[in-house]
DNA sequence: ATACAAGTTCAAGTCGACTTGAAGTCAAGC
DNA sequence: GCTTGACTTCAAGTCGACTTGAACTTGTAT
């Protein structure tokens, strides 16, 4: 298929298509002329960058994963990546309880609220810079 | 305290300390000449906007949950961060088991593999754009 | 044959979240 | 009374992840 099908498919804008095969996280299978032409699977492929990104991992994170540099470098990898993730769920578990705790809170604001301090404290590491919200595209 | 005491107990760049007054995150309870003075509080209150940025959410949102603008205007946004993260710990769950499966599946590549790619279809909408790593600065 | 929509390259621009640099202020110690 | 070091402001720079614009090529449709 050519590159605005798999725009279309994937719901991701053709710019940032070619952005990524020019990172190296995905490629095209051939050219048609100068049209790139893609199979199928980097449907696959890209579903897995958009959930490595939502996990918090950047670009070039995700490319490690993805490139079988060495024999078992990539299931180490992978295996961090997941106990990364394990700590991560339990820092969101927290801050969403917080959330419905402030929101049903009664005291006058939250920082006199014992429950919530608590539940302030029991997080409190492993921060990690993110920003930029993406601007609707919706893949599948 | 001033602005050094701050930047040490909380552990973030003193830069990053003004970045967040100018922002209007923070305040300082006042000046001692020139100087910026800071009370204690503020450490928790930069614990919490480290948790929400852990989160995912960037800074004007988190703006946005402490300021009470109106009258519980500000309960049912954090309601509805909560729902969010709701749904992101169900996507990183996902991801993180797919991760797990990655390391020790023997299909020769994790495409052919039907676990995984039922894992990756699983979790496939709500991504969000998010970059930058933290350099290395652990609060508390 | 000719237009045109959709592809292409490459350089430059944007955005959020900070960081860095230049230039100035000021209390404390010599 | 002068240096020093920690603070100050304000402008500009950086980084990751894209997006946008200008200029060019190409396969179909008239």
């Amino acid at each position: 298929m050519d590159i605005a099908e798999l725009a279309k498919a994937s719901g991701l804008p053709v710019s940032t298509l070619r952005f990524y095969e020019e990172k190296g996280l995905i490629q095209s299978s051939g050219r048609s002329g100068l049209r790139r032409l893609f199979s199928t699977n980097v449907i696959e492929r890209l579903t897995l960058i958009a959930l490595g990104r939502n996990a918090g991992f950047s670009l070039d994170e995700i490319g490690a994963m993805f490139t079988p540099e060495g024999p078992d470098i990539n299931r180490t990898l992978l295996l961090a990546k997941a106990d990364e993730l394990d700590t991560k769920i339990k820092e969101l578990t927290s801050m969403r309880d917080g959330l419905r705790h402030a929101a049903a809170c009664k005291a006058p604001n939250h920082f006199e609220c014992p429950k919530f301090l608590r539940l302030l404290h029991v997080a409190g590491k492993n921060r990690v810079r993110q920003p930029n919200k993406l601007k609707e595209n919706k893949l599948k």
